[in-house]
RNA sequence: CGUGGGGUAGAGCAGCCUGGUAGCUCGUUUGGCUCAUAACCCAACGGUCAGUGGUUCAAAUCCACUCCCCACAACCA
């Protein structure tokens, strides 16, 4: 038995959960979930990045404290993530008491890496951030979000020297050591490294009031980097904690926009506390919405606890597993979702349940419990994270059976009085059912239990239908 | 010349690395079955594989160029 850690990001709690944030939990919840069920331990971490301005401003508008602002803002992340049926073991946010403190520490031990310097450059309050001169040239000076001219501004920052870790970083990539999925993301960072910067960690204290101080300077607070990269040790307990049992991870999952900082700024601070790196970074591509980038602006937001409550988590998990690609950009639309419902999960999957339980059901028939063994080539295709190819597999099993049934035709056997071909079909197709059964188990881990429950000894087909149609 | 991905049947995709009858799912049409949620199974229809040129006996697949779409570019998932 292995002991294993799986990671998601967390999110920034300035609004509600989105299909995107979904598609992080499933993935991690689909890889634990097939750990556990090879033998393994698994923590399961999940969490809120609860720090910044925009958060303190938002509370600000809304005239509330802004602890009360981020606390509802991550029961409603909880809240998501209980519906979504992932089975998570560590909650952290980064405004625990336990987080701050202990990334404090962890700003001392990174100490001989971080050094204090100057910025000058255009700034936009709006958004908080510095411009690049390019940017300022192609806006001609106005942040086009905020409708605000950019100011110069100066101001004095913590800086960490990625460039101390540039050469041990490409190696642990190159090397597999640390493996970025899918690989043209990988070269995508390599090239990205090289041209890195050091990362400005701090802010002064007059721009950022709602973080971490930065120990040993009234003047500075922590921004983004340290604060909430290090969500990942400090939910173990580390510095105080031994982690050696859980670090490194097996798989950290992120999306493909925060990927660049999680595969160069946090292997750097990870380096530089001297620990391992993680061994894969799974990093998954965006849901779209009609063929679009969802955007406010454009109106085509899809919200997730829309979908939840039209067919219910099991329904949820399938599509955004098996139709959104575990690596790339994928679309949603109603229409593919209600598709797949009816198509699949109803008529594939549910009425296969059904017919194979009403056969076994009428002709008195015992199912005789064996033991299931996993196919090679779906143990590869999870190994390799290549999760909605392994979902393909399973339900290619899934059609498969339905197939056998044809070809048995089980009902003639019944009528001929061939009784003993006919207990030898309903077995085969049974166990059949059952081996693409336990596959879907980290997938729909409701509906595996369901069936597993109705083929035991005593079959009874179920009096509601797993998936009831909704015409 | 910022970086990366992509352009293959009505839709969504695989195949391309390791050239050799163009495949899968959904949709459409026809047939079969009757155990089942009018579900299931067989079959058919449907593509000049973005374009141009090159290499080759042979190119969706390799090379060059062109056109078009998308994402990322210090946290709007």
């Amino acid at each position: 038995m292995e002991k294993i850690y799986i990671t998601t990001a967390i999110p920034y709690v300035n609004g509600a959960p989105h299909v995107g944030h979904a598609m992080d939990y499933l993935l991690a919840d689909v890889c634990s979930r097939y750990q556990k069920m090879l033998g393994n331990e698994v923590r399961f971490q999940a969490g809120t990045d609860e720090h910044g301005n925009k958060i303190f401003q938002k509370a600000k508008e809304l005239n509330i404290p802004t602890k009360e602002y981020v606390d509802q803002n991550a029961n409603k992340f909880k809240d998501f993530i209980k519906k979504l049926n992932v089975e998570y073991t560590d909650f952290v946010r980064t405004t625990d008491e336990a987080h701050e403190k202990r990334v404090q520490e962890i700003w001392e031990k990174l100490k001989d890496h971080i050094y204090l310097s100057k910025y000058e450059g255009w700034y936009c309050s709006g958004c908080e951030r510095f411009i690049t001169e390019k940017e300022y040239e192609e806006n001609h000076g106005v942040c086009p979000d905020h409708q605000k001219p950019y100011e110069r501004l100066e101001e004095e920052n913590y800086y960490l020297k990625i460039s101390d870790f540039k050469a041990d970083i490409r190696d642990a990539i190159v090397s597999g050591k640390m493996l970025i999925l899918p690989d043209f993301r990988e070269k995508e960072i390599l090239k990205l490294l090289d041209e890195s910067p050091d990362v400005s960690i701090s802010r002064p204290r007059a721009q950022l009031t709602w973080g971490v101080p930065v120990p040993g300077d009234d003047n500075q607070v922590m921004y983004v980097w340290v604060d909430a990269l290090c969500n990942y040790l400090t939910v173990l307990g580390y510095p105080e904690q031994d982690i050696a049992d859980f670090w490194p991870a097996l798989a950290q999952f992120v999306g493909k926009d925060i990927l660049r900082f999680h595969a160069i700024i946090w292997p750097a601070i990870l380096l530089a506390l001297g620990l391992e790196l993680p061994k894969t970074l799974v990093s998954h591509g965006m849901v779209l919405s009609n063929g679009q980038k969802m955007s406010k602006s454009i109106g085509n937001v899809v919200d997730p606890l829309e979908v939840l409550e039209k067919h219910g988590t099991e329904a949820f998990r399938y599509f955004f597993l098996r139709h959104i690609d575990t690596f790339s950009d994928s679309d949603f639309t109603w229409e593919k979702y209600e598709n797949a419902y009816n198509n699949e999960l109803a008529n594939d999957l549910g009425n296969l349940v059904q017919r194979l339980a009403t056969l076994a059901y009428k002709n008195n028939f015992v199912y005789e419990k064996a033991e299931i063994s996993l196919p090679d080539e779906y143990r590869d295709l999870m190994k390799e994270f290549k999760f909605n190819l392994a979902f393909d597999f399973v339900w290619g099993k899934v059609q498969d059976v339905n197939k056998q049934i044809d070809d048995d035709a089980p009902w003639s056997l019944a009528k001929n009085g061939e009784t003993k071909k006919l207990n030898e079909a309903l077995n085969s197709e049974i166990s059949n059912l059952l081996i693409a059964n336990k596959m879907l188990e980290p997938f729909l881990p409701e509906t595996s239990a369901k069936i597993a429950q109705i083929f035991t000894n005593q079959i009874d087909p179920p009096k509601e239908p797993l998936f009831p149609k909704t015409k």
